[in-house]
DNA sequence: TGCAAAATAGAACGGTCGTTCTATTTTGCA
DNA sequence: TGCAAAATAGAACGACCGTTCTATTTTGCA
């Protein structure tokens, strides 16, 4: 269909392939404004309630001139979607691999996941949200989703890999089940926080953290309290 | 505007109040009928993802037949989450009850939930999901929803004060600091098994409940193994 | 069994949705 | 600076939504 677009617009003769990539400024520039519009908006009402009507009274435009920038709802959703998880490692994981690896850097990861879960009035968690929107649905949104999850995911395995690695945590628990205790933690934070609205959740998650920790930990190691 | 149909249609000289409660038989088996589609609906797509012509089309009436019963959709939803919260009951927390106070119940509880919670193909769990769609919103459905959760999570905290009392766990644990944590595995297995299909979540989440068990164990309590 | 009340059907409403088509404006290299 | 291409606007579409209104059928007690 974008192929019929093209050729019943205008004039015909001049074939649009080949003359050598413009830059497009300002049609990238407003894609972005309206992704990030888009996320925020996503954040609050979830990936299904985006609507493109609503997304168009935000930025200001008409609503063919927001649709003509994705073609399809459905890739303003994939959009967001890796919107969400460049901005989720340039906000989570890319400063806890600062800290040294082993315990502090997964420290890092949890405490940098739970700021982001938990941010206060805005933006519930895309990954959270858009699993219960698209846990029985197939289709390439799921997929940018459940890719991105799960590549966070292994980076948590290989955190905790290495916190055996160094030592301060015994090899008889597969990571794998660390990294899924530590991720309920984050998802009972989210439900406490955001839902129910009681306080203290994040109280909770960390206490609930420093109790993974402690369960695991190497016989020989040393408690070594924070606090 | 009840009144005002009411009013408007046929004969006004007979005042509908008072001849005396009919028994109405056909009309709520109906209405049952219907909500127990619209639950089975509400499970896949969730509450928000309820449509009145939807469940028209399922049940073979027409929309306003459906319409009827409940006045608004909003009304519907909330006779959904009624619903849920007393197959919640029938089927997690009453046979539970079954058990013996302390330990054994806290684990049928959970070993209850698990299973409603991770119910192979069908029915996602109403808790979570109308958590998400819920959780910026105010209302009567979120209100209905959070009610339901907050007296659950009373009956887990009840349950895991009766261990301690039992002799089973240390008293230096906050009974709903325990039940956020099984919270958490219960959100995780809904997570990994519905939205990214990985297969033994169930297991992992059976062994996060024994790893808080034997990480709030009283020093002097028997290990007890099982299995 | 009659008859009022309850239950249901059917059509229509205003609204929003994603999408398409055409027309106009804006952009940015030659 | 001209001019093709890109970006945007605006109107219209068919579909579905919740809801209302009126008309018809079904129910179940007197």
């Amino acid at each position: 269909m974008n192929t019929r677009h093209i050729l019943s617009s205008g004039h015909l003769e001049a074939v649009p392939s080949e003359p050598g990539k413009r830059a497009l400024l300002k049609g990238q520039q407003t894609k972005a404004a309206i992704v990030d519009a888009a996320l925020g908006l996503a954040s609050q009402i979830g990936l299904e309630g985006l609507s493109i009507g609503a997304l168009a009274e935000i930025t200001g435009m008409s609503k063919s001139g927001v649709f003509a920038h994705f073609g399809s709802r459905e890739e303003l959703q994939i959009s967001v979607v890796r919107e969400y998880h460049d901005r989720f490692e340039r906000e989570v994981f890319y400063p806890a691999m600062q800290a040294p690896r082993g315990l502090a850097r997964l420290q890092a990861m949890f405490d940098n996941w739970m700021v982001q879960t938990s941010n206060e009035i805005d933006s519930g968690c895309i990954y959270i949200s858009g699993a219960v929107e698209f846990d029985d649905r197939t289709g390439p949104v799921r997929d940018a989703l459940a890719s991105s999850v799960t590549s966070w995911q292994a980076a948590l395995r290989r955190a905790v890999e290495q916190v055996q690695e160094e030592g301060h945590m015994t090899h008889e628990v597969e990571p794998m089940q660390v990294a899924f205790e530590i991720h309920g933690l984050i998802l009972a934070l989210h439900y406490e926080a955001r839902f129910l609205k009681v306080p203290g959740a994040i109280e909770r998650a960390r206490q609930g953290f420093a109790r993974i920790l402690e369960r695991y930990r190497t016989p020989a190691d040393v408690p070594r309290r924070r606090r």
